[in-house]
DNA sequence: TTGCTTTCTTGATCCTGGTCAAAGCTGACC
DNA sequence: GGTCAGCTTTGACCAGGATCAAGAAAGCAA
C-alpha cells in the first residue's frame, strides 16, 4: 500500500471511527490499537461493482478516495440510487451478514476496510466507536429524508439544481476555496447515474441541464465540468428555503 | 397516568432502549434505574402537532400508543412525509437541540419521554443504550431507503399497494393473527396523509384505491377499514420481489 | 331531524416528464 | 489519421398523474 494513500486516509478520513484515538481521552487504547492493526485497504476501478445485493459481506469500510453509490432495483429492472458514498463515508452494517444494496464504484475508489467480526467485538468494548457510528448514521438518515422530499415533491428542474448545489457545496468545502463567487467543479456522475439518483430518465436530465445552461444558470466547459457564475441563482432553482446555508 | 397505558408500554415498547435492563447482563443498573425514574409520559390528541421544525426539543421519546408522522415542507407549501412513527419507534435525536421535522399525531398518541440532557449523559455511561439506538437508527435508514425506491421509481398503483402491504404487515405482526388468509385492518391515515407519504395528490390516491377495490384486490367496509382477500395478490401489485416475506 | 364541516370520490382537462428514435460528441485504440 | 463504443443531445409523440371543479358521504353538534 503506497504511502500516499495512507496519507490521504489521514487527511480525508476524518470521520472514520478509528480516528477517535487522537481526540478522545476516554478511549480504551489497546482495543483501538488492535483495530488499527487489523485495518487493510482495497481499491476498485471506476465502474466496478463492490458488492451485489445479498452478497456476503465480511468487512465494513470507510471510503478514503473516490465515489461509490448504493442502488436498489425493482424486479423489472427499474433502479433507484439510495446513497452516495463520498470520502469519509462509512459502508456496511455491523451485525448484517449480507449486503442490502448494490454498491458500485463510479470513480476509482480506495476503501479502508475492517473485518466485520473483530470490528463488531471491538464495538462492544469501545463505546466511542458505536457512539460515533450512531452520529454518522443519524446524519445519513437526515440526508435520506431530505432526499425523500426531493424525490416525492420536486420538479425535474429543481431536482437537477438541488443535485448540482449539493455537489458544488461538497466540492467547495473540500477545497475551502471559491474563486470569487465563480464556482467550478467536475461532475463525478454520468447523466444516467444522475437520473438514477433523481428518479428521472437520462433524457430528462440532459434536457434540464441544457435548459439551465441556455438560461445561464450554469456553464458547461465540457460535459462533465461545470461552473456556476452565481451560486444564489442556482439555489433559487432548488425549491428549498434559501437561507444561503453553508456557503453564504 | 393510568395503569393500562403503563401496561401497554410494557407490552409494546419492546424496542425502547430502557427495556434492556431486563435482558442485558452487562448493564450498569444504577444508571438505567436513574433513567427509569426520570421517564415521564405525554399524550397528544389526533391532529395535534407534537413539534414544529426548529422548535426547541428538550426531550427524546418513544411512542407507546398511536401513530405520529414526520413531515418536511418546501417554502411554497408542498409537503412530504418522511417518517411514520409507530408504537416502539423512537423520536428525537441525542445531541440535537431543535426539531428537524414537523411531528404530528395522526391518531391519539402517548409517548414515553426522557429529558434530553440526562438522557445524553446516560448514553455516554451505558454503552448498550447507544448500541441499541444505533441498531434502531440503521433500521430506520433501511426503511428510508426503501421509501426512496418507492418515491423515485414506482407507479401510483404500486405506491398505494406498497403502503397497504406495509400497514397490513405491521398490523398482522401486532395481532399475530390473520383470519384464514383474510386480512383486515384500519387505515390510520387520511387520503391526504397517504398522498403526502407517497408523493402523490389525494385525488390520485382516491382513484387508485377505487381501482384496487373495483378489481377486487381490496375491499372497503368503510373508507378507513380495509380487508384483503388475498395478500399475495396485493403483493403482486407492489412491484417488489415477491418473496412472500414476513407473512408467508 | 337539520345543518354544517371535513373527508372522500369522480369527471374533464392539462402538462410534465417518459418513451422511442435518431444523430452528434468524445475519447480510446488501432 | 480512421473507426468504434459509450455517452450525450435533441426531437416527436404519448401517457400518467396533477389540477381544477363539482358533488357525495360521513361525522357531529344542536
Amino acid at each position: 500500500m503506497p504511502t500516499t494513500q495512507l496519507e490521504s486516509y489521514q487527511m480525508e478520513c476524518a470521520n472514520c471511527p478509528i480516528r477517535h484515538r487522537a481526540v478522545c481521552a476516554r478511549c480504551e487504547t489497546d482495543e483501538l490499537a488492535r483495530l488499527e492493526e487489523m485495518k487493510f485497504y482495497r481499491s476498485f476501478q471506476a465502474g466496478q461493482t463492490i458488492a451485489w445485493t445479498c452478497d456476503r459481506m465480511d468487512f465494513v469500510a470507510s471510503v478514503v478516495t473516490g465515489i461509490a453509490t448504493l442502488t436498489q432495483t425493482l424486479e423489472d429492472g427499474r433502479t433507484q440510487m439510495v446513497g452516495l458514498l463520498l470520502p469519509s463515508d462509512f459502508m456496511g452494517r455491523p451485525g448484517r451478514e449480507r449486503a442490502a444494496y448494490d454498491v458500485t464504484a463510479t470513480t476509482d475508489v480506495t476503501m479502508c476496510c475492517f473485518r466485520r467480526k473483530p470490528f463488531e467485538e471491538m464495538m462492544v468494548k469501545t463505546p466511542h466507536v458505536s457512539q460515533r457510528l450512531l452520529e454518522m448514521t443519524l446524519d445519513e438518515l437526515d440526508a435520506a429524508r431530505e432526499w425523500m422530499l426531493l424525490l416525492g415533491r420536486k420538479t425535474a428542474r429543481e431536482k437537477i439544481a438541488s443535485l448540482l448545489a449539493i455537489i458544488a457545496r461538497r466540492d467547495a468545502s473540500l477545497k475551502l476555496a471559491k474563486t470569487g463567487g465563480q464556482l467550478e467543479f467536475d461532475l463525478p456522475l454520468t447523466r444516467e447515474a444522475m437520473a438514477d439518483y433523481l428518479g428521472l430518465t437520462l433524457e430528462t436530465v440532459s434536457r434540464q441541464m441544457s435548459a439551465l445552461k441556455r438560461e445561464g444558470v450554469i456553464e458547461l466547459a465540457s460535459k462533465r465540468h461545470i461552473s456556476v457564475p452565481d451560486f444564489d441563482r442556482l439555489l433559487d432553482e432548488t425549491g428549498d428555503d434559501t437561507d444561503g446555508g453553508m456557503l453564504a
